[in-house]
DNA sequence: CGCGTCTTTGAGAAACATCAACAGCGGTGG
DNA sequence: CCACCGCTGTTGATGTTTCTCAAAGACGCG
């Protein structure tokens, strides 16, 4: 089943979406592999996630998956569209999230700074998603790995030594299914990134970029 | 350069984000070829197609396209990422606009009932992107192009006999762009398309769906 | 009519998927 | 404590899809 990841709880940081009239703050606590949302389900909220990682995901008919993204801290999810959801989303990891009732979506008036940071909210969405339009669209396998990671790197790597570190909570087939390749193919990425010494991988989560600027390069296609 | 397009310009209808404060719509009219905006420019409005066709595009460094939407009548596109555009978006034929000033995104209080039309617009601009996730992802080149046919036929097609025909204001490779393949793939998957009698091509970019059911199937992955 | 651009078609190459076997690791139970 | 089991991840061999390169056809435009 899940694994929990010994997990990078990152720091603590203020709500995006809060405003003073919702002075008292509430965290909703969620275990791995717990579903917040199911696709076609009545989006009742949405949530700010503030520790751990959630996981957005569409199946089709036949069984086919796409992860859509991953729910970072600072990052909103859950947005809904005629009044449902359009994903699953479920944790990869212990969450900790705020949960925004659907109304602040939809009544302007009641809280219109709260609407305004939502709206704010869903313009960075739509810029994130056009940016994994690229990596599906434009890149090979290789490319698309080393910008996976170099995005987490910049967003959530620490510094080890003059190296960087970060953890991956999500196993390699849903990073597959989030670039729109296969296990194997991810695995073989990885594979070649380590021998040619750009990561070093401490455990299966554990990713150590060795030279940042190579796997940026690699990113943007530089072979 | 751009071909203009003998081209179904769709019945007019009321505008999306019309609200009784505004009351005299301004209308603005772009000729084939003309860009309404660039990537990384300051984003002094967001719009509203009427009538015909915009292309929304980014390009790497290296000069790889990806088509990241087509905005048809109805859609609205334009909307900025920390006050940029992300996007170049230009015109496919002539088109009919609606501006309405970057302010309308920014000051909740200045006009309720818009922003929150902006913010619905912009829900399901996010569900639409999904779509196209699936699509990237998840989809062979033959289903890609069956699923970009469907949905125009469902969104644009009109009756002719017991067919439904519907333009393609864009190319064949900004198709290729916007499903992730080559023009030759395209143009390959068209010809299969037509020798199995699922569509006719009247001319280049007039079709003919002649067995919608097995598109939609074809579509779906049934082969 | 001729030219340039877009599209189609073909042949060969490359990337990635698929299938299959094996390794690593954690958990369970003897 | 160790053997076994199941799951995830890795690696190898092979197959398929799609890309690349090349050439010819179609179409609009001057």
């Amino acid at each position: 089943m899940y694994v929990t990841i010994p997990g990078e709880r990152h720091a603590a940081r203020p709500p995006l979406l809060q405003t003073k009239a919702t002075a008292k703050t509430q965290y909703h606590h969620i275990a791995t592999g717990t579903h917040l949302f199911r696709e076609g389900e009545e989006a009742r909220a949405v949530y700010e996630v503030v520790t751990g990682v959630l996981r957005l995901t569409r199946v089709t008919e036949d069984g086919r998956r796409q992860v859509i993204a991953f729910g970072y801290p600072g990052d909103i999810v859950g947005f809904p569209s005629d009044g449902e959801y359009h994903t699953d989303g479920d944790a990869l990891c212990p969450t900790t999230l705020i949960t925004y009732m659907r109304s602040a979506l939809e009544i302007g008036a009641g809280n219109a700074e709260l609407h305004r940071r939502l709206l704010q909210a869903a313009l960075r969405e739509i810029s994130a998603m056009q940016d994994h339009f690229m990596m599906l669209g434009c890149k090979s396998a290789s490319e698309k790995l080393a910008s996976f990671l170099c995005t987490l790197s910049d967003r959530f790597g620490c510094p080890l030594g003059q190296f960087i570190q970060f953890t991956l909570p999500m196993s390699r087939s849903d990073i597959a299914d989030f670039l729109g390749l296969t296990t194997e193919t991810i695995s073989r990425s990885f594979t070649q990134l380590r021998k040619s010494g750009v990561i070093a991988l401490d455990n299966i989560h554990t990713v150590i970029v060795l030279k940042p600027d190579v796997l940026l390069a690699l990113a943007e296609g530089e072979d």
